[in-house]
DNA sequence: CCAAGTATACTTGTATACAAGTATTATAAA
DNA sequence: TTTATAATACTTGTATACAAGTATACTTGG
């Protein structure tokens, strides 16, 4: 008898998801915390029936995968690829790309609105961290990092986040979980982070910027650990379906 | 009655290529080309009836479309977003970043066979010239960039080309249609762009690089008028479905 | 025991069917 | 004439059906 697994990413942020979304969000999930390990073949009927829906949304679920280099569409099933260390240093990369990009934008024009709603996601995840709730402030900190991209209107600058915001989400998500309860900690230098970001993004100092980005980046080793962490804690105990 | 419109997109580039890829490779045409006008909306069912094919590859098309920021899927049809200038530019901005990016990891690894291969692209480019193929020297042209790319092994940079390619490829297949006929000239100085480049990765030059690549970027100007006329050359004496 | 060929149980891609919801249009009442 | 309501003709999302192709395993002949 193999044990029931609750749903890895949080139900209550698919309020209006389909049913293709809701299974790529869980399938995301489940691949990057290592629960469906790299090398795995999916089947869109297998998963059909995992999930009690029809191939339609799985297929779309898949296609979305495939798109987030998360699995390798082939002749014969998906060919699960998984997250690696590599993988996580590339999104950085990316994410130091457009957001250095997107900086020197925010140079040029009028960030009062800005700074001031950045300063209430901080307040945001600063609650967060005190009610030990790493999904809201997984939530708040991606939305972060989203609104000062946003606020260049960059639809292509955009779409590069777009692409790259479900992986990095989950991604965040479950180390944020490891790390509320074993590095509690560590929030209080990410917090502070944050704030020298704001402040950067408020003196419009390149310098600054830099800085709170590459410590933002620094961090990113220990949210590796996490994930093996995360993923050896998923393994815990739990039998898992042929 | 409405005259035939031959496809837009070369057929022989999708031989391997899945229905709903096709409508899309053909869809993005259409919009981008101003065959179909920014505002439309397009419903599943009318598309299927124009293409032949059933629902299933044109929803996979759309979703397609819709990564690509061409049109904006709402509750009752897809609405068509179209090609401005400003994307264009966008475009542009993302091409540079990236592909300064790629640049910088070029240095540090060895380029002699990605020289060799560009060398021998370029030839290819010439010869495309040489007859008068648009078509050809537009597939040579990208594929030349992605050559590049590809050669720093980064899947996430990868990704991003992955994801603003097939726009820029339709852009420029129609921008250099209209050129090749009537700015012939032009592919001189393209050519010599590019041949700036190869150089600029042989030696490692820094300079030579931002100079070839802002010489490709301002470039993209004359580009944008062609599209416009790209757009009127194909409504000229050709009735417009319903 | 081994090899070749065939049957079978998969796989995906596309087409069709059905359900639930939305906009529009026509109708009826004030 | 205007407004409210109801019928209708759409829309998408999901489920199911069918077709074509592929890998595997078995069977049959040597």
């Amino acid at each position: 008898m193999t044990e029931k697994k609750d749903f890895l990413y949080p139900q209550k942020w698919l309020s209006k998801a389909s049913t293709g979304d809701r299974v790529a969000s869980e399938l995301r999930m489940q691949i990057i915390s290592g629960w469906i390990e790299s090398g795995a073949i999916l089947s869109e009927n297998k998963l059909a029936a995992d999930f009690n829906v029809s191939r339609s949304p799985i297929r779309e679920a898949l296609k979305i995968l495939s798109a987030e280099n998360l699995i390798r569409l082939e002749r014969m099933g998906a060919v699960v690829i998984g997250l690696t260390e590599k993988d996580i240093e590339e999104i950085y990369d990316v994410r130091l790309l457009i957001e250095s990009f997107v900086f020197e934008r925010l140079i040029k024009i009028d960030t009062s609105n800005l700074v001031t709603e950045l300063s209430k996601i901080l307040e945001m995840m600063k609650i967060a961290i005190k009610y030990k709730d790493a999904d809201e402030f997984s939530l708040q900190d991606v939305l972060f990092h989203e609104t000062i991209i946003r606020a260049i209107n960059h639809s292509y600058i955009k779409m590069i986040w777009d692409n790259t915001k479900p992986v990095m989400e989950a991604f965040i998500l479950l180390s944020m979980r490891v790390r509320i309860e074993e590095k509690y900690e560590d929030f209080d230098r990410i917090i502070e982070n944050h704030e020298l970001y704001i402040e950067a993004i408020k003196t419009k100092n390149r310098e600054l910027m830099v800085k709170s980005l590459h410590q933002n980046f620094d961090d990113v080793q220990g949210k590796v650990d996490d994930l093996w962490i995360s993923q050896q804690t998923l393994s815990r105990g739990v039998e898992k379906n042929d």
